[in-house]
Formats: structure tokens, C-alpha cells, sequence
DNA sequence: CGTAGACTTGACGGCACTCAAACAAGGTGG
DNA sequence: CCACCTTGTTTGAGTGCCGTCAAGTCTACG
């Protein structure tokens, strides 16, 4: 009930880009943020089939929607990084229809249901806006569902990381043309619907091509433009325009 | 602004399915309804990059929401049934990142943004529900993906013939068995991430193992459950469970 | 120092793609 | 009324992208 103002830093960041953010709106968030939590890489956020009361927003690290099919085979469905909620739409589904897990140690601020709701009644442009950041997240699912459907296994990769990319510069986490993200070969796999032995050799590829160095944690996208054209990616539907939602 | 009641009938069912609309709210959504118009089968019913004012309700036919690489390819990112909205989405996001197309005849009614953002004002219940058909859009194409990404050709298609089976039963369009949808192999393939020409092999394994009848428009499921079972199909994704949101 | 997790490499195989052609059905115009 | 065209479906042959299997390397960590 008093988390402090900078962990939602991020998440203001996010809605800033889209809209602007009133002092009574930022306050009404703020009132609205409940109990502080962690949880360390492997564990689950969020459980498949849980019946949710509160929505999860990432404060620090990444997260993964994930679903698993009976015989072990396993999509994940969305990233997660810091400024997102990772299950707000569990506020109307009211179930899970899939799991959260965290890929990286996850700091999180958890905002019950009741406090959300009532935020809808209260403050109609904040609930749109709310709305809106489900609809990002619906937005770049649908452009992953291209890059499956459509993109080769080698533009798929590059896709991602041209995304990813600017995801993290929305929210200040990009440090010229280099980033930090826990993620490995397996998780881009269940990503992009491809298997770890191709995954390595697309990312050998892009190194190659000298359009991605990847270093543990570290990423670097030395020529952007050139890599966003390999994926044929277009950031429009990021939606990075302020404007009255 | 006079809209024939029975026009939304579709619409009112898929949202009762979910939730209990008031009569207020009947009437608030029945006001808010706008012109209808007509498309024919192949034209586009909005445009991608459109900046656009109103959404679109499907009355009668079938839509599509598409996107296209530019060396042609294309990936149809959703099938829209009597009842959905095409693009409530573009209530918030006010540019489209891709296009709707009609893939047969459709009639449709138009809500002017104007109107449905004052029904946030007005209606918070209700802008919950509208917010909760943005979700299941959203739900269905994470279960998509995972179907892109995950499934065997062959699951790909009997899990899609699951979900049109459920999603037209809601809507009061499925006649036993039976159903009238005006697809193609073409579109099956766009929709699916495959080539035409593997789809009709796909359509015909299943003919072959009589689990499904596919003459024209007409589809027959003479076995759901043994598809659904081919398909690891879980209805959980389309929530179809009435409760308060 | 041993083990677990992540990455890498090679050989092989198969699912699905491409190319190409034929067939069926419905619509159109001469 | 019948050529003719268009759209959709079907089939076969050949290919290739990507998966599977298997092993081996490297690093971190207890």
C-alpha cells in the first residue's frame, strides 16, 4: 500500500510513451499497488488453471507466459520484462488459461482485483489506458504469430531481437546499442516455435553476418537497421505514439 | 442509431455467455450501434495503417484480420464470426497494424469510437465487458500460436475445427453436428502457417479417418471428441463460463 | 573436483514446401 | 447452349528447412 514510487518507474514509462498520465491517475496507481514479492528463475508467477485475485506487474527481470501441451512440448506465448503486467487480463478471464514463469530472479508488485475494479469506476480514461496495455500485448502476439507462421527461422530471430530492442529503450534499459536480458537458447526456442540445435545456428549465423554479438547476458545489435531488414520488422505495431487514448 | 435489435442478437450471445447484461446496457450498446454496411466477399473491411474512427461488428459471413509480408506472404492472424467485433481494438490503439478482409459476403454495424468511449464514461460494467472481447480475441490467438508453433499439421487443423465448432454453437450457428462456414484451403493455409497443397493432404488424412465431412460450405464433426482429442483441443481458452467480470 | 546447465557440432531423417499439372464447378459472354 | 475463364481442389515428384539423436565442450557452482 506504499511501494515506493520509482518501482513503478517502469510501468510509467510504458504509459507515458502511449498517453499522458495524469498526478491523479500516477497517485490512484500508486494507491492501487499492493504487496511486494520475489521469485527466482524456474519458479512459477502464476499457475495454469489458478483462479487469480490480483494482477502481477514486473518491477525487475523477465517473465514468460507459457502453455504446455501433454507431451511435453512447450510455447511460450509472451516475454515479460520490467513494466509489465504479466497476467492483467486475469482481472476479467478470471482463470488462468496458461502459466507465468519467471526466467530470471522477478521482482514484482502485485495489484488486487477489488483495487482494479474499482479503479475502472473511478477513473474511465486510466481503465482505457489500462485496456490499451493489453491490446500491446495482443499486438505483439499477433506479430509473433506472423514471424511463426510466416518468417523463416532466421528472420524469426532477428524479429525478436529488433522487438525486444525497442521494448527495453521504452523503458530506459537500453545502453546505446546494447542490452542486458537473461535469456537462453532454449527460452528463444519455446519463443519462436523452433528447436535449441536450430536456434544455435541461426544465432551463428546473425554472428557471422556481424548483426548480433550475445555474450551471456549481454546483447549487442551493432547494425539495427540492417537486422531490421532481414526481419522485415516494422515497429508500428508497438504503437510508440503519445497520443489521447 | 435504430439498429433492428435482432442484428446484435449474435453479439448478445457471445457476450451472455460470458457475463449478465443488464437491460441498460442492452439499450446503451443498441444506442450506441451506428450505420450498417455490406462487403463482399474479398473486398477489405479496413484498411492496414488506417487511422480509424469506429469499430465493426460482424452481423452475417465470415472475417479475417491478415497480415502481409512483402514478398507476398501472408498470415491471417484471426477469423472473425457473427457477433465479433473486427477491430474494437482500434478503440485505443487508433491506427491499424494490419488489415480486415471480408472472406465472404459480410453485413456489418458500425460503433462510432466517440460513442463507445463515452460508454467507458457511462457504463463501467459494460466497458468491462467490451474490454473482456478484446481478451478473448487475445486468448484465441495465443492459443494459435501455440498451435503454429507447437502442433503437427495435422493437430493444427483439428484444433482449428474444434474452436470454429464452439465458437459458432455460442452463437446459436452450429446445427448438430453440422456447420456452414465459407472457408477455403487457401485461407485454411494463411491461417495455419501452411501451403495449400499440404492442408488438402491434411483435410484429407481426416477425411480418411472419418473425422471430418467438408463439402463446400458445409463442415460436419461426425466425432468431436476423438478430434479434439487428436488436437490436445482444451474449450478452457474460450472462457465460455457466465460470470460477473 | 564433480555435476548441472547452457552452448556447440555433425550426421541423418522427415515433415512440409515448391513446382507443375490436371481436374471440377460455377459464372460469363458470344 | 456452349466455349472459356476463374477459383478451388487434387495429385505427384523432387527438394530443403528444420527436427531428432547423439556427443562433446565450456562455465558456474557447490
Amino acid at each position: 500500500m506504499d511501494v515506493s514510487s520509482t518501482l513503478l518507474d517502469p510501468f510509467f514509462r510504458r504509459l507515458s510513451a502511449r498517453d499522458e498520465i495524469s498526478p491523479e491517475e500516477r497517485a490512484a496507481l500508486l494507491a492501487a499497488a499492493g504487496r511486494e514479492a520475489s521469485f527466482s528463475a524456474g519458479q512459477d508467477i502464476v499457475r495454469d488453471r489458478q483462479r487469480v485475485h490480483q494482477s502481477t506487474l514486473v518491477v525487475s527481470g523477465v517473465a514468460s507466459r507459457y502453455e504446455l501441451l501433454s507431451d511435453g512440448r512447450r510455447q511460450i506465448v509472451a516475454l515479460h520484462l520490467p513494466g509489465d503486467f504479466v497476467d492483467l487480463h486475469s482481472l476479467l478471464l478470471k482463470t488462468m488459461d496458461h502459466g507465468v514463469g519467471a526466467l530470471s530472479e522477478c521482482h514484482v508488485v502485485t495489484f488486487d482485483h477489488d483495487a482494479l475494479r474499482e479503479m475502472t469506476r473511478l477513473f474511465p480514461h486510466l481503465t482505457r489506458v489500462l485496456w490499451l496495455m493489453t491490446l500491446l500485448d495482443a499486438a505483439i502476439m499477433r506479430e509473433g504469430l506472423v514471424s511463426i507462421g510466416r518468417r523463416s527461422a532466421l528472420e524469426r530471430v532477428a524479429h525478436l531481437f529488433c522487438e525486444l530492442s525497442l521494448r527495453l529503450e521504452v523503458i530506459g534499459m537500453k545502453r546505446g546499442s546494447r542490452m542486458d536480458l537473461p535469456l537462453t537458447q532454449v527460452v528463444l526456442a519455446d519463443v519462436l516455435g523452433l528447436s535449441t540445435v536450430h536456434i544455435n545456428r541461426m544465432v551463428q549465423e546473425l554472428r557471422g553476418r556481424n548483426l548480433l554479438i550475445w555474450e551471456g547476458t549481454s546483447i549487442t545489435l551493432p547494425d539495427f537497421d540492417r537486422l531490421a531488414g532481414l526481419a522485415q520488422f516494422d515497429p508500428r505495431y508497438l504503437h510508440l505514439n503519445r497520443e489521447p487514448r
